[in-house]
DNA sequence: TCCAGTCTGTCATCCTGCCGACAATCTGCT
DNA sequence: AGCAGATTGTCGGCAGGATGACAGACTGGA
């Protein structure tokens, strides 16, 4: 029983509402609605937040943290989708979508979620269906990304997908820093592997190989990105 | 100039959009709206529909044939995301996605499509809104359909790989006959590795040895599933 | 019926990344 | 300071799939 309650009053569940950009443009009512029905929870980092389980209704805001998607297989292998941080929302396409999804979520950091039950989002949507549009936006622009990783992964090299790995992970976590754009994050190398679906070992090589080129530089857990043009150079192009 | 015109009255062209389970819930108005917006086409087999554009600012609906969706890389190798038939609607996400996705579209058969101006759709979703609801559950569908696929790819063997897509291929393009389900497809060898990422000879080993456990039999081109309770059974468990 | 184009079957060789193993290093906590 | 646990560095052997090559079989249209 790691995960506890989170005491947070109405005012600042709805504040950590209004920082995710699906909410933009909602009305401060929709909003009170929402954080209302909203639960907040604190999960300790490497806590399960859910597994696969088609009965919990339930979507998430994360308020602070970072969450871990990923997917296990039954030999032990993970394959880790994504890292997201605030303000995302997430598991909406576990509620909508018609097999449902097998991803499980972790908190990859000690974070705070506000859950919002399926219904009541439902409910609030169908009330102002224009809201629905910004659903349908939200979801194109992730189906593009999972299809712009699912072309990467079968069509290009070790290198390349690692490059674009990074860059991406850069955008997301990247704070700029005068050595470089140094990722925010703990990332083991084991971690990177499930993000590319290959071991530790090899991660270790090719990683050793962008520090000895001067593309990024390695400080334990941490990496700092050195040139982010030639890393982005790596993805798209050649070797 | 391969592709033309193909001649379809106002009624013609509200039947084929009528098929299409996106519109199942739009009144005849609605219909005819985009019905008399919409533009019949023919393409012939092999014809690129469209490639990565993003001027072309339409969506398309397969009145008939099949149409292929595909990525190249720069090194010459395609990744085939899937192969659909009427009466599905396609290049949604091109249109809604925030970076344009790079996929292309290719009449894999003889094909006639519907294209819809992006402007003319989003003008009749805002005008009944609740409408945007079917396009966010379409899309969070697709989007789970290309997750799973995404983990399918790092985390299973070649073997299940295939199974799985095969079981796929049965449940849109199957036709149930007195020998199993027939795929009712051309289906070169080189065409499954593409979908696969991997390479015809190592497709060409693998289906030989599906067929010599009685999982499918081979004719040339088309393949028929003899058991699918097995191949599902491949697909999901161990080797 | 014939032919050009497409598709299949099969090889020997190469190469990339996996696996198992073990020692060294780093961190957070006491 | 010291320890347990997590992370890294690195090796040799192995396996699965890529590559390039070539002959044979099938198909659809002229």
């Amino acid at each position: 029983m790691a995960t506890k309650a989170h005491p947070w009053s109405q005012g600042e569940r709805e504040a950590a509402l209004r920082r995710c950009p699906l909410f933009a443009r909602w009305s401060d009512a929709r909003i009170a609605d929402l954080a209302a029905m909203a639960r907040a929870e604190y999960y300790p980092r490497g806590t399960e937040i859910f597994a696969h389980d088609p009965e919990r209704r339930e979507a998430f805001v994360i308020a602070s943290g970072e969450v871990e998607v990923s997917r296990g297989s039954a030999e032990g292998k993970k394959f880790v989708l994504g890292i997201n941080g605030a303000p995302q929302i997430l598991a909406i396409v576990r509620l909508l979508a018609d097999p449902p999804i097998r991803y499980d979520y972790r908190a990859y950091e000690d974070s705070v979620l506000l859950h919002l039950p399926a219904d009541g989002l439902a409910a609030i949507l169908d009330a102002e269906p224009i809201l629905w549009r910004d659903v349908a936006l939200l979801m194109c622009t992730r189906h593009g990304d999972s299809l712009r990783l699912l072309g990467d992964h079968n069509l290009g090299s070790l290198d390349q997908r690692m490059a674009a790995t990074l860059v991406d992970l850069a955008r997301i976590h990247g704070i700029a820093g005068g050595q470089g754009i140094e990722l925010g994050l703990r990332l083991p190398q084991e971690q990177l592997g499930a993000m590319l679906g290959v071991t530790r070992q090899s991660v270790n090589k090719l990683l050793r190989g962008f520090e000895a080129a001067g593309l990024i530089a390695i400080d334990y857990n941490r990496i700092t990105i050195r040139d982010p043009a030639a890393l982005d150079a790596i993805a798209e192009g050649g070797h």
